[in-house]
DNA sequence: TATGTTCGACAACATGGTTGTCGATATGGT
DNA sequence: ACCATATCGACAACCATGTTGTCGAACATA
């Protein structure tokens, strides 16, 4: 007979987990040239992808146009992002990732892998296949609404 | 050789599993006489324990003591605590779970316990247990500094 | 009793979200 | 060609949750 194992860890964990991942994320961008990068922007970047509008990212994101808005400002007085008038419809302004927006993005990702490794090297491939394979079973996809969620 | 699976899955699952885990909650909750409880409610609420002040709460929550006291006031105001004088300090104001309050923690872990028995079921108690065992490993212990820790 | 610390409160501000409104621009039906 | 409608980005006002900084009152102690 197994032990009954109180619920209330489950959440706490999986919050734990992302959350150790995600400062461990931050800290070696800061030693890789984005020492002011936060959570935010990550994935907001990942949402802008090779470039869309403020309303697009306010639909991606899960948030209203006017927030999404406020946040390509941020991004943009960050140095990630750059804004450009569309010449085939003069409503739209177009978002799109700098240079450096790219290079944080592909930071993350390589960083993301070594982190991934780092699992695997404690926990074992199996356990770390298992709880990905797990969760994508229990979970409906990604979702990238994440930054505005708790509060909600 | 085993296939390279790349490493910004997993903060993307963990936190899709937590944000899937609350959301259900929520929804039990709303269910069970606490339809307008958020996330926040239960993460202080929790970390009101038994009784604390604002202060002491501000230090298990990792924030100031105003931005505990204004967590409080709106716990206050959604009925699940109460704050009575200290009578052995004229300083303190404790701050205790209302009978309300005391509901919310007690179907709240009623509900996790029922949702982790759902995962159980779905996944089975291995995969569980070994989510379970594998985050506990790489995490350091269950954090409280929840809502505040995104915007960060 | 004088000094230092802790408590709760208040003010001012930053950030990121919301609604609501607005003018300008596309778009599609008549 | 024209007009109704939808969409885009901007602006204002507001809410929620944090932050610093300051303060008086109450405790603790040398």
């Amino acid at each position: 007979m197994s032990t009954e194992r109180p619920g209330f860890a489950l959440p706490l964990l999986l919050l734990a987990g992302f959350q150790t991942l995600v400062d461990a994320l931050h800290e070696e961008l800061a030693e890789r040239g984005h020492p002011d990068a936060r959570p935010m922007h990550g994935f907001a970047l990942q949402a802008v992808g090779g470039g869309t509008t403020a309303a697009e990212l306010g639909r991606r994101l899960g948030v209203t146009k006017q927030a999404a808005a406020k946040t390509i400002a941020a991004l943009e007085a960050a140095g990630y992002v750059e804004r450009a008038a569309d010449p085939t419809d003069a409503r739209r302004v177009v978002v799109r990732p700098t240079a450096r927006g790219r290079d944080l993005l592909a930071r993350s990702a390589e960083i993301f892998d070594e982190l991934r490794t780092r699992w695997v090297r404690e926990l074992g491939e199996d356990a770390v296949r298992t709880m990905e394979d797990a969760l994508g079973r229990v979970t409906s996809g990604p979702r990238l609404d994440a930054p505005s969620w708790f509060t909600r």
